[in-house]
DNA sequence: TGTATTGCATGACGATCGTCATGTATTGGC
DNA sequence: GCCAATACATGACGATCGTCATGCAATACA
């Protein structure tokens, strides 16, 4: 029983990685059970041995994201000096690498509106936000918390709009604004 | 036949404000033509006397809204000066109540990853987005247009982050961030 | 006033959706 | 090596999706 189950979350893994790709590339609402078992490589039918209903799947898909983003900040935030990692943090987060792969892009960013409508996932999304805003606020200067809030919009929004213009002049000016507005240069 | 058409625009902005309405309370995808119609006082059947394709629709009410944002910006700008007119934009934009009715919330926070993903819809999308810098970028001091695009960065991920706060205390911190971060106090 | 036009309703189509009952093949424990 | 357990496949369900063909009632024009 131990390696079946082990098979198992290993399993529920992948159909949590396909979700993940295919719902911030098409949104959560273009995308079936079908599609999402079948990008894991498994039929449709399997899908309830592993998450109660799709919804339950998509609140664990944006939470299980958003903490992984959320370590991956404390992580840099714990290996390097306060405005390296900044840097490092900040100028990932605006590369227009990370715009151009909304697939795997920070689910704020491509998930963002969609997730604030399904009230059961904002908790958990709220939680990850915190440990974020947390980590900005130790890598900057001054008012600390007030321009880890302020930095954590401008990111966030950077990336939305840049995605919105047909323009990669534009989208790049975006991305260049918000991190002149992090204090970087 | 001047009469008919006549009544036909009507009812199509009837059609063009229902839409409005859901596809910002539930999203695109959540929310069928038949509901549109329902919402608009008609039945499913005659939409496609007014529109190609649902995603016709779409695109077209995306363009519609953004523009009226635009075009309400730019007539705030024209009416007053450069510090009210930035503080009457920014202070809406920004308000806990524009947070809480998506329903009638700006396209860029409300569904703004969700039109990205349509390329059809972005350059009519883009074009009012430029508007709206320029209107920023008028009423702001100092290297205008670079804290214009920093400026709008910041509002649309501020009211996208506030929406995924389950608790109105943090939500409301994104928000007063922003508002300093353009300047206010 | 009669006729052609047109805005919208009715109804149906094939496809796809989320979900679940059932079957099967593989595995761990004896 | 057999038996029980279980991970996943097959297949089907009712509902809903976007779209369109058809019909009707109301209106503009003669």
């Amino acid at each position: 029983m131990r390696m079946t189950s082990e098979r198992k979350a290993e399993t529920r893994e992948r159909i949590l990685a396909a979700a993940g790709t295919l719902f911030r590339s098409h949104g959560v609402d273009a995308v079936g059970v079908d599609a999402i078992m079948h990008e894991a490589g498994l039929t449709h039918g399997g899908f309830y041995a592993h998450f109660a209903s799709k919804e339950a799947l998509v609140a664990e898909m944006a939470s299980a994201a958003l903490a992984r983003s959320a370590a991956r900040w404390e992580r840099i935030s714990e290996e390097a000096d306060a405005a390296t990692a900044l840097a490092r943090i900040v100028e990932a987060y605006l590369d227009p690498a990370h715009v151009a792969a909304a697939e795997r892009g920070c689910v704020l960013s491509t998930l963002g509106p969609e997730m604030a409508r399904r009230h059961d996932a904002r908790p958990a999304i709220a939680a990850s936000i915190r440990r974020m805003l947390d980590v900005l606020a130790r890598c900057l200067p001054g008012r600390r918390r007030q321009r880890a809030l302020a930095t954590l919009s401008a990111m966030v929004g950077a990336v939305v709009l840049a995605r919105l213009c047909d323009d990669t002049r534009l989208a790049d000016e975006f991305l260049v604004a918000a991190r002149n507005a992090a204090g970087l240069r």
